[in-house]
DNA sequence: GTCTATAGAAAGATAGAC
DNA sequence: GTCTATCTTTCTATAGAC
Protein backbone atom coordinates (compact mmCIF):
# COMPACT_ATOMS: atom_id res chain seq x y z
CA UNK A 1 0.00 0.00 0.00
CA UNK A 2 2.35 2.50 1.13
CA UNK A 3 5.97 1.56 0.11
CA UNK A 4 6.97 5.25 0.48
CA UNK A 5 8.80 4.51 4.17
CA UNK A 6 10.84 2.07 1.93
CA UNK A 7 12.05 4.24 -0.24
CA UNK A 8 12.71 7.21 2.49
CA UNK A 9 14.68 4.62 4.68
CA UNK A 10 16.23 1.62 2.82
CA UNK A 11 18.22 -0.31 5.50
CA UNK A 12 18.27 1.53 8.96
CA UNK A 13 14.75 0.82 9.53
CA UNK A 14 13.50 -1.51 7.61
CA UNK A 15 9.79 -1.38 7.88
CA UNK A 16 7.37 0.16 10.43
CA UNK A 17 7.84 -2.45 12.68
CA UNK A 18 4.37 -3.23 13.37
CA UNK A 19 3.46 -6.79 13.34
CA UNK A 20 -0.23 -6.46 13.17
CA UNK A 21 0.09 -4.39 10.10
CA UNK A 22 2.47 -6.52 8.53
CA UNK A 23 0.51 -9.79 9.41
CA UNK A 24 -2.55 -8.12 8.00
CA UNK A 25 -0.87 -6.73 4.61
CA UNK A 26 0.69 -10.37 4.20
CA UNK A 27 -3.06 -11.69 4.23
CA UNK A 28 -4.71 -8.87 2.20
CA UNK A 29 -1.92 -9.71 -0.02
CA UNK A 30 -2.22 -13.92 -0.42
CA UNK A 31 -6.12 -13.08 -0.83
CA UNK A 32 -5.53 -11.20 -4.17
CA UNK A 33 -3.51 -13.71 -4.93
CA UNK A 34 -5.13 -16.45 -4.43
CA UNK A 35 -8.08 -15.19 -6.34
CA UNK A 36 -5.82 -14.40 -9.42
CA UNK A 37 -3.97 -16.83 -9.76
CA UNK A 38 -4.93 -19.96 -7.78
CA UNK A 39 -2.93 -21.79 -5.18
CA UNK A 40 -0.75 -23.25 -7.45
CA UNK A 41 0.46 -20.33 -9.68
CA UNK A 42 0.66 -17.80 -6.69
CA UNK A 43 4.27 -17.48 -5.37
CA UNK A 44 5.03 -16.24 -2.00
CA UNK A 45 7.55 -13.86 -3.01
CA UNK A 46 5.47 -12.44 -5.10
CA UNK A 47 3.15 -12.19 -2.80
CA UNK A 48 5.45 -10.47 -0.08
CA UNK A 49 6.04 -8.21 -2.43
CA UNK A 50 2.90 -6.93 -2.72
CA UNK A 51 2.48 -6.76 1.16
CA UNK A 52 6.19 -5.10 0.93
CA UNK A 53 8.02 -7.11 3.22
CA UNK A 54 9.97 -9.68 2.49
CA UNK A 55 9.07 -13.53 2.19
CA UNK A 56 10.66 -14.66 4.73
CA UNK A 57 8.04 -12.77 7.09
CA UNK A 58 5.44 -14.90 5.47
CA UNK A 59 7.34 -18.04 7.13
CA UNK A 60 7.54 -16.11 10.41
CA UNK A 61 3.68 -14.85 10.22
CA UNK A 62 1.80 -17.81 8.90
CA UNK A 63 3.87 -20.58 8.64
CA UNK A 64 4.09 -21.74 5.08
CA UNK A 65 2.36 -21.89 1.81
CA UNK A 66 -0.74 -23.90 2.83
CA UNK A 67 -1.04 -22.40 6.32
CA UNK A 68 -1.83 -19.00 5.02
CA UNK A 69 -3.75 -20.34 2.11
CA UNK A 70 -5.75 -22.06 5.07
CA UNK A 71 -5.93 -18.73 6.76
CA UNK A 72 -7.00 -16.63 3.49
CA UNK A 73 -9.57 -19.39 2.80
CA UNK A 74 -11.35 -18.70 5.95
CA UNK A 75 -11.23 -14.78 5.84
CA UNK A 76 -13.17 -15.79 2.55
CA UNK A 77 -15.47 -17.32 3.17
CA UNK A 78 -16.54 -14.40 5.44
CA UNK A 79 -20.25 -14.58 6.02
CA UNK A 80 -22.26 -12.75 3.33
CA UNK A 81 -24.87 -14.96 4.83
CA UNK A 82 -28.24 -15.51 4.01
CA UNK A 83 -29.73 -13.58 6.87
CA UNK A 84 -29.97 -10.05 5.52
CA UNK A 85 -31.82 -11.83 2.02
CA UNK A 86 -34.91 -10.68 1.46
CA UNK A 87 -37.04 -13.18 -0.40
CA UNK A 88 -38.94 -10.94 -2.11
CA UNK A 89 -36.25 -9.11 -4.59
CA UNK A 90 -33.86 -11.65 -4.00
CA UNK A 91 -34.06 -12.33 -7.74
CA UNK A 92 -33.91 -9.26 -8.94
CA UNK A 93 -31.46 -7.77 -7.16
CA UNK A 94 -29.27 -10.88 -7.07
CA UNK A 95 -29.81 -11.03 -11.22
CA UNK A 96 -29.03 -7.22 -11.58
CA UNK A 97 -25.84 -7.97 -9.58
CA UNK A 98 -24.78 -11.41 -11.72
CA UNK A 99 -25.44 -9.40 -14.96
CA UNK A 100 -23.17 -6.03 -13.94
CA UNK A 101 -19.49 -5.86 -14.76
CA UNK A 102 -17.14 -7.68 -11.81
CA UNK A 103 -15.88 -4.65 -11.12
CA UNK A 104 -18.82 -3.20 -9.65
CA UNK A 105 -18.23 -5.06 -6.82
CA UNK A 106 -14.75 -5.98 -6.27
CA UNK A 107 -14.22 -7.21 -2.70
CA UNK A 108 -17.20 -9.78 -3.48
CA UNK A 109 -16.19 -10.71 -7.12
CA UNK A 110 -12.29 -11.96 -5.17
CA UNK A 111 -13.89 -13.63 -2.89
CA UNK A 112 -16.10 -15.54 -5.18
CA UNK A 113 -12.96 -15.73 -7.63
CA UNK A 114 -10.93 -17.42 -4.59
CA UNK A 115 -13.61 -19.88 -3.96
CA UNK A 116 -13.55 -20.95 -7.82
CA UNK A 117 -10.09 -21.31 -8.10
CA UNK A 118 -9.79 -23.21 -4.77
CA UNK A 119 -12.96 -25.48 -5.81
CA UNK A 120 -10.97 -26.32 -9.29
CA UNK A 121 -7.04 -26.49 -8.30
CA UNK A 122 -6.66 -30.37 -7.91
CA UNK A 123 -4.35 -28.87 -4.67
CA UNK A 124 -6.52 -27.47 -2.51
CA UNK A 125 -10.30 -28.78 -3.83
CA UNK A 126 -10.68 -31.45 -1.35
CA UNK A 127 -10.00 -28.53 1.73
CA UNK A 128 -13.24 -27.21 0.35
CA UNK A 129 -15.97 -29.84 -0.48
CA UNK A 130 -16.98 -29.85 3.23
CA UNK A 131 -16.33 -26.47 3.63
CA UNK A 132 -18.93 -25.20 0.57
CA UNK A 133 -21.28 -28.01 2.19
CA UNK A 134 -21.49 -26.29 5.71
CA UNK A 135 -21.30 -22.48 5.07
CA UNK A 136 -22.89 -22.46 1.36
CA UNK A 137 -25.07 -24.52 0.53
CA UNK A 138 -26.41 -25.49 4.41
CA UNK A 139 -27.63 -21.78 4.67
CA UNK A 140 -28.95 -22.06 0.95
CA UNK A 141 -30.96 -24.80 2.25
CA UNK A 142 -32.16 -23.42 5.03
CA UNK A 143 -33.53 -19.99 3.68
CA UNK A 144 -35.23 -22.08 1.13
CA UNK A 145 -36.95 -24.42 3.03
CA UNK A 146 -39.72 -26.40 1.67
CA UNK A 147 -39.78 -29.19 0.21
CA UNK A 148 -37.20 -30.99 -1.77
CA UNK A 149 -35.28 -28.36 -0.19
CA UNK A 150 -32.02 -30.15 -0.90
CA UNK A 151 -32.29 -30.17 -4.71
CA UNK A 152 -33.71 -26.75 -5.08
CA UNK A 153 -30.54 -25.64 -2.97
CA UNK A 154 -28.04 -27.39 -4.92
CA UNK A 155 -29.56 -26.08 -8.42
CA UNK A 156 -29.69 -22.62 -7.06
CA UNK A 157 -26.04 -22.84 -5.82
CA UNK A 158 -25.51 -23.69 -9.81
CA UNK A 159 -27.33 -21.42 -11.24
CA UNK A 160 -25.47 -18.89 -9.05
CA UNK A 161 -22.09 -20.26 -9.72
CA UNK A 162 -22.81 -20.77 -13.33
CA UNK A 163 -23.62 -16.86 -13.71
CA UNK A 164 -20.60 -15.82 -11.45
CA UNK A 165 -18.26 -17.98 -13.83
CA UNK A 166 -20.10 -16.78 -16.81
CA UNK A 167 -19.52 -12.91 -15.65
CA UNK A 168 -15.56 -13.80 -15.18
CA UNK A 169 -15.21 -15.39 -18.88
CA UNK A 170 -17.13 -12.59 -20.95
CA UNK A 171 -15.03 -9.53 -19.67
CA UNK A 172 -17.60 -6.58 -20.44
CA UNK A 173 -20.70 -6.35 -18.70
CA UNK A 174 -23.91 -6.41 -20.73
CA UNK A 175 -25.74 -3.46 -21.93
CA UNK A 176 -29.41 -2.46 -23.17
CA UNK A 177 -32.28 -5.34 -24.46
CA UNK A 178 -29.62 -8.16 -23.98
CA UNK A 179 -29.08 -6.81 -20.50
CA UNK A 180 -32.75 -6.72 -19.64
CA UNK A 181 -33.58 -10.06 -20.57
CA UNK A 182 -30.49 -11.55 -18.99
CA UNK A 183 -31.30 -9.86 -15.75
CA UNK A 184 -35.38 -11.20 -16.62
CA UNK A 185 -34.44 -14.80 -16.77
CA UNK A 186 -31.89 -15.33 -14.27
CA UNK A 187 -34.89 -13.17 -12.19
CA UNK A 188 -37.39 -16.02 -12.83
CA UNK A 189 -35.39 -18.89 -12.13
CA UNK A 190 -34.35 -17.67 -9.21
CA UNK A 191 -38.11 -16.64 -8.16
CA UNK A 192 -39.11 -20.56 -8.88
CA UNK A 193 -36.83 -21.57 -6.73
CA UNK A 194 -37.59 -19.72 -3.64
CA UNK A 195 -41.19 -20.60 -4.55
CA UNK A 196 -41.65 -23.90 -3.13
CA UNK A 197 -44.00 -25.22 -5.74
CA UNK A 198 -41.85 -26.13 -8.80
CA UNK A 199 -45.36 -25.23 -11.35
CA UNK A 200 -44.84 -21.67 -10.37
CA UNK A 201 -44.90 -19.23 -12.79
CA UNK A 202 -41.22 -17.63 -13.65
CA UNK A 203 -42.12 -14.22 -12.96
CA UNK A 204 -40.51 -11.04 -14.72
CA UNK A 205 -39.22 -9.04 -12.27
CA UNK B 1 -1.21 -49.35 -23.09
CA UNK B 2 0.50 -52.21 -23.74
CA UNK B 3 3.83 -52.43 -21.75
CA UNK B 4 4.54 -56.01 -22.12
CA UNK B 5 6.50 -54.98 -24.37
CA UNK B 6 8.77 -53.41 -22.31
CA UNK B 7 9.31 -55.84 -19.97
CA UNK B 8 9.96 -59.05 -22.59
CA UNK B 9 12.42 -56.73 -24.44
CA UNK B 10 14.06 -53.77 -22.25
CA UNK B 11 16.66 -52.12 -24.12
CA UNK B 12 16.86 -54.02 -27.64
CA UNK B 13 14.03 -52.49 -29.34
CA UNK B 14 12.95 -50.18 -26.63
CA UNK B 15 9.41 -49.97 -27.81
CA UNK B 16 7.50 -50.88 -30.65
CA UNK B 17 8.30 -47.95 -33.12
CA UNK B 18 5.14 -46.73 -34.02
CA UNK B 19 5.10 -42.89 -34.54
CA UNK B 20 1.49 -42.47 -34.81
CA UNK B 21 0.91 -44.72 -31.74
CA UNK B 22 3.01 -43.07 -29.44
CA UNK B 23 1.72 -39.43 -30.69
CA UNK B 24 -1.46 -41.08 -29.94
CA UNK B 25 -0.81 -42.22 -26.67
CA UNK B 26 0.69 -39.21 -25.89
CA UNK B 27 -1.81 -37.07 -26.55
CA UNK B 28 -4.80 -39.36 -24.42
CA UNK B 29 -2.35 -39.14 -21.63
CA UNK B 30 -2.20 -35.24 -22.01
CA UNK B 31 -5.66 -34.74 -22.17
CA UNK B 32 -6.16 -37.00 -19.24
CA UNK B 33 -3.89 -35.51 -16.93
CA UNK B 34 -4.93 -31.71 -18.48
CA UNK B 35 -8.05 -32.16 -17.10
CA UNK B 36 -7.65 -33.81 -13.72
CA UNK B 37 -4.91 -31.24 -12.76
CA UNK B 38 -5.33 -28.63 -15.24
CA UNK B 39 -2.52 -27.36 -17.36
CA UNK B 40 -0.35 -25.93 -14.45
CA UNK B 41 -0.46 -28.51 -12.25
CA UNK B 42 0.11 -31.18 -14.97
CA UNK B 43 3.81 -32.72 -15.11
CA UNK B 44 5.23 -33.49 -18.54
CA UNK B 45 7.33 -36.57 -17.44
CA UNK B 46 3.71 -37.66 -16.01
CA UNK B 47 2.18 -37.40 -19.15
CA UNK B 48 4.87 -39.01 -20.85
CA UNK B 49 4.96 -42.09 -18.30
CA UNK B 50 0.95 -42.85 -18.81
CA UNK B 51 1.32 -42.78 -21.83
CA UNK B 52 4.90 -45.24 -21.60
CA UNK B 53 7.65 -43.68 -23.00
CA UNK B 54 9.91 -40.81 -22.14
CA UNK B 55 9.45 -37.48 -21.53
CA UNK B 56 11.97 -36.60 -24.62
CA UNK B 57 9.66 -38.14 -27.19
CA UNK B 58 6.76 -35.59 -25.85
CA UNK B 59 9.36 -32.70 -27.39
CA UNK B 60 9.76 -34.89 -30.43
CA UNK B 61 6.02 -34.87 -31.56
CA UNK B 62 4.68 -31.33 -29.88
CA UNK B 63 7.48 -29.46 -29.33
CA UNK B 64 6.94 -28.61 -25.74
CA UNK B 65 4.22 -28.20 -22.90
CA UNK B 66 2.36 -25.27 -24.57
CA UNK B 67 1.89 -26.81 -27.78
CA UNK B 68 0.82 -30.29 -26.55
CA UNK B 69 -1.77 -28.38 -24.50
CA UNK B 70 -3.07 -26.75 -27.16
CA UNK B 71 -3.51 -30.01 -29.71
CA UNK B 72 -5.20 -31.34 -26.51
CA UNK B 73 -7.18 -28.04 -26.65
CA UNK B 74 -8.61 -28.62 -29.87
CA UNK B 75 -9.37 -32.19 -29.23
CA UNK B 76 -11.61 -31.59 -26.30
CA UNK B 77 -13.48 -28.62 -28.26
CA UNK B 78 -14.68 -31.78 -30.67
CA UNK B 79 -18.29 -31.66 -31.78
CA UNK B 80 -20.40 -32.25 -29.58
CA UNK B 81 -22.36 -29.30 -31.48
CA UNK B 82 -26.12 -28.69 -31.28
CA UNK B 83 -26.96 -29.89 -34.15
CA UNK B 84 -28.54 -33.40 -32.83
CA UNK B 85 -29.88 -31.68 -29.81
CA UNK B 86 -33.89 -32.37 -29.98
CA UNK B 87 -35.53 -29.20 -28.81
CA UNK B 88 -38.42 -30.94 -27.24
CA UNK B 89 -36.75 -34.03 -25.07
CA UNK B 90 -33.22 -31.68 -24.64
CA UNK B 91 -34.06 -29.88 -20.99
CA UNK B 92 -35.15 -33.50 -19.51
CA UNK B 93 -31.95 -35.52 -21.07
CA UNK B 94 -29.79 -33.02 -20.23
CA UNK B 95 -30.63 -32.69 -16.69
CA UNK B 96 -30.88 -36.36 -15.98
CA UNK B 97 -27.33 -36.57 -17.29
CA UNK B 98 -26.81 -33.50 -15.21
CA UNK B 99 -28.30 -35.16 -12.38
CA UNK B 100 -26.45 -38.40 -12.31
CA UNK B 101 -22.67 -39.17 -11.33
CA UNK B 102 -19.75 -37.97 -13.67
CA UNK B 103 -18.47 -41.75 -13.83
CA UNK B 104 -21.53 -42.15 -16.41
CA UNK B 105 -20.18 -40.44 -19.43
CA UNK B 106 -16.39 -40.58 -18.58
CA UNK B 107 -15.06 -39.25 -21.93
CA UNK B 108 -17.68 -36.30 -21.62
CA UNK B 109 -16.89 -35.30 -17.97
CA UNK B 110 -13.19 -35.47 -19.08
CA UNK B 111 -13.59 -32.76 -22.03
CA UNK B 112 -15.57 -30.47 -19.61
CA UNK B 113 -13.03 -30.92 -16.96
CA UNK B 114 -10.51 -30.17 -19.33
CA UNK B 115 -12.33 -26.80 -20.50
CA UNK B 116 -12.94 -25.93 -16.90
CA UNK B 117 -9.83 -26.19 -15.48
CA UNK B 118 -8.26 -24.63 -18.76
CA UNK B 119 -10.95 -21.29 -18.17
CA UNK B 120 -10.33 -21.53 -14.36
CA UNK B 121 -6.08 -21.19 -14.89
CA UNK B 122 -4.63 -17.90 -15.73
CA UNK B 123 -1.92 -19.72 -17.98
CA UNK B 124 -4.48 -20.97 -20.23
CA UNK B 125 -7.68 -18.82 -19.60
CA UNK B 126 -6.32 -15.99 -22.19
CA UNK B 127 -6.08 -19.13 -24.72
CA UNK B 128 -9.67 -19.59 -24.40
CA UNK B 129 -12.55 -16.86 -24.51
CA UNK B 130 -12.36 -16.40 -27.92
CA UNK B 131 -12.91 -20.47 -28.28
CA UNK B 132 -15.88 -20.41 -26.12
CA UNK B 133 -17.11 -17.51 -27.81
CA UNK B 134 -17.15 -19.41 -31.11
CA UNK B 135 -17.73 -22.77 -30.68
CA UNK B 136 -19.92 -23.04 -27.29
CA UNK B 137 -21.92 -19.65 -27.21
CA UNK B 138 -22.25 -18.91 -30.98
CA UNK B 139 -23.64 -22.75 -31.51
CA UNK B 140 -26.42 -22.40 -28.63
CA UNK B 141 -27.56 -18.63 -29.70
CA UNK B 142 -27.80 -20.37 -32.67
CA UNK B 143 -29.83 -23.45 -32.21
CA UNK B 144 -31.97 -21.41 -29.85
CA UNK B 145 -33.06 -18.11 -31.93
CA UNK B 146 -35.82 -15.89 -31.26
CA UNK B 147 -35.28 -13.16 -29.43
CA UNK B 148 -32.35 -11.67 -27.07
CA UNK B 149 -30.95 -15.25 -28.24
CA UNK B 150 -28.08 -13.29 -26.70
CA UNK B 151 -29.25 -13.30 -23.51
CA UNK B 152 -30.48 -16.69 -23.48
CA UNK B 153 -27.91 -18.46 -24.51
CA UNK B 154 -25.49 -16.57 -21.37
CA UNK B 155 -28.25 -18.19 -19.03
CA UNK B 156 -28.10 -21.59 -20.38
CA UNK B 157 -24.31 -21.18 -20.58
CA UNK B 158 -24.15 -20.36 -17.25
CA UNK B 159 -26.77 -22.68 -15.97
CA UNK B 160 -25.07 -25.60 -17.85
CA UNK B 161 -21.80 -24.69 -16.12
CA UNK B 162 -23.07 -23.92 -13.09
CA UNK B 163 -24.79 -27.88 -12.94
CA UNK B 164 -21.70 -29.50 -14.14
CA UNK B 165 -19.69 -27.35 -11.60
CA UNK B 166 -21.72 -28.04 -8.78
CA UNK B 167 -21.36 -31.93 -9.99
CA UNK B 168 -17.89 -32.02 -9.65
CA UNK B 169 -18.17 -30.44 -6.07
CA UNK B 170 -20.96 -33.05 -4.52
CA UNK B 171 -19.14 -36.50 -5.99
CA UNK B 172 -21.68 -38.83 -5.35
CA UNK B 173 -24.62 -39.00 -7.48
CA UNK B 174 -28.19 -37.65 -5.63
CA UNK B 175 -30.85 -39.91 -5.39
CA UNK B 176 -34.70 -40.55 -4.82
CA UNK B 177 -37.15 -37.84 -4.68
CA UNK B 178 -34.62 -34.90 -4.07
CA UNK B 179 -32.97 -36.26 -7.53
CA UNK B 180 -36.51 -36.30 -9.19
CA UNK B 181 -36.97 -32.72 -7.91
CA UNK B 182 -33.67 -31.82 -9.07
CA UNK B 183 -33.70 -33.01 -12.77
CA UNK B 184 -37.27 -31.48 -12.89
CA UNK B 185 -35.89 -27.90 -12.02
CA UNK B 186 -33.09 -28.04 -14.40
CA UNK B 187 -35.49 -29.18 -17.23
CA UNK B 188 -37.60 -26.62 -16.31
CA UNK B 189 -34.98 -24.04 -16.37
CA UNK B 190 -33.83 -25.15 -19.77
CA UNK B 191 -37.74 -25.71 -21.24
CA UNK B 192 -38.31 -21.81 -20.13
CA UNK B 193 -35.00 -20.61 -22.00
CA UNK B 194 -35.54 -22.81 -25.11
CA UNK B 195 -39.51 -21.56 -25.40
CA UNK B 196 -39.14 -17.82 -26.73
CA UNK B 197 -41.00 -15.87 -24.72
CA UNK B 198 -40.24 -15.43 -20.96
CA UNK B 199 -43.63 -15.55 -19.37
CA UNK B 200 -43.37 -19.09 -20.44
CA UNK B 201 -44.41 -21.48 -18.25
CA UNK B 202 -41.63 -23.82 -16.61
CA UNK B 203 -42.89 -27.25 -17.24
CA UNK B 204 -42.18 -30.07 -15.09
CA UNK B 205 -40.87 -32.75 -17.73
C1' DG C 1 10.83 -7.66 13.51
C1' DT C 2 12.94 -7.56 9.38
C1' DC C 3 16.15 -8.81 5.80
C1' DT C 4 20.21 -11.59 3.27
C1' DA C 5 21.86 -15.87 1.78
C1' DT C 6 21.44 -20.47 0.71
C1' DA C 7 19.87 -25.19 0.60
C1' DG C 8 17.02 -28.51 -1.68
C1' DA C 9 13.38 -30.11 -4.66
C1' DA C 10 10.87 -30.08 -8.97
C1' DA C 11 10.01 -29.44 -13.64
C1' DG C 12 10.73 -27.89 -18.57
C1' DA C 13 14.03 -27.89 -22.11
C1' DT C 14 17.91 -29.82 -24.72
C1' DA C 15 21.97 -32.65 -26.48
C1' DG C 16 23.52 -36.78 -27.72
C1' DA C 17 23.93 -42.11 -27.42
C1' DC C 18 21.79 -46.33 -29.15
C1' DG D 1 12.38 -43.64 -32.89
C1' DT D 2 13.47 -44.02 -28.42
C1' DC D 3 16.01 -43.35 -24.20
C1' DT D 4 19.84 -41.42 -20.72
C1' DA D 5 21.94 -37.54 -18.84
C1' DT D 6 22.30 -32.83 -17.89
C1' DC D 7 21.32 -27.69 -17.81
C1' DT D 8 18.66 -24.00 -16.14
C1' DT D 9 15.06 -21.90 -13.88
C1' DT D 10 11.90 -21.38 -10.25
C1' DC D 11 9.96 -21.84 -5.91
C1' DT D 12 9.59 -23.26 -0.92
C1' DA D 13 11.87 -23.61 3.24
C1' DT D 14 15.37 -22.47 6.59
C1' DA D 15 19.30 -20.54 9.06
C1' DG D 16 21.39 -16.65 10.65
C1' DA D 17 22.81 -11.48 10.60
C1' DC D 18 21.15 -6.85 11.87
Amino acid sequence: MNDIDLIVRPQTAPRKRDADATRAAILDAAKAQFALLGYDCAVLRDIAGDAGVDVALVKRYFGGKEALFLEALKASFGTDGTKEWDRANFGHDTATMLAGSPHRNPDRTQRFQFLLRAATSPTTAPLLSQLVQERFLAPIRHWLGGTAADARARVFAAVYIGCLVERLVRGDALGGAERQAYIARVAGIFAALVADPPEAKETTA
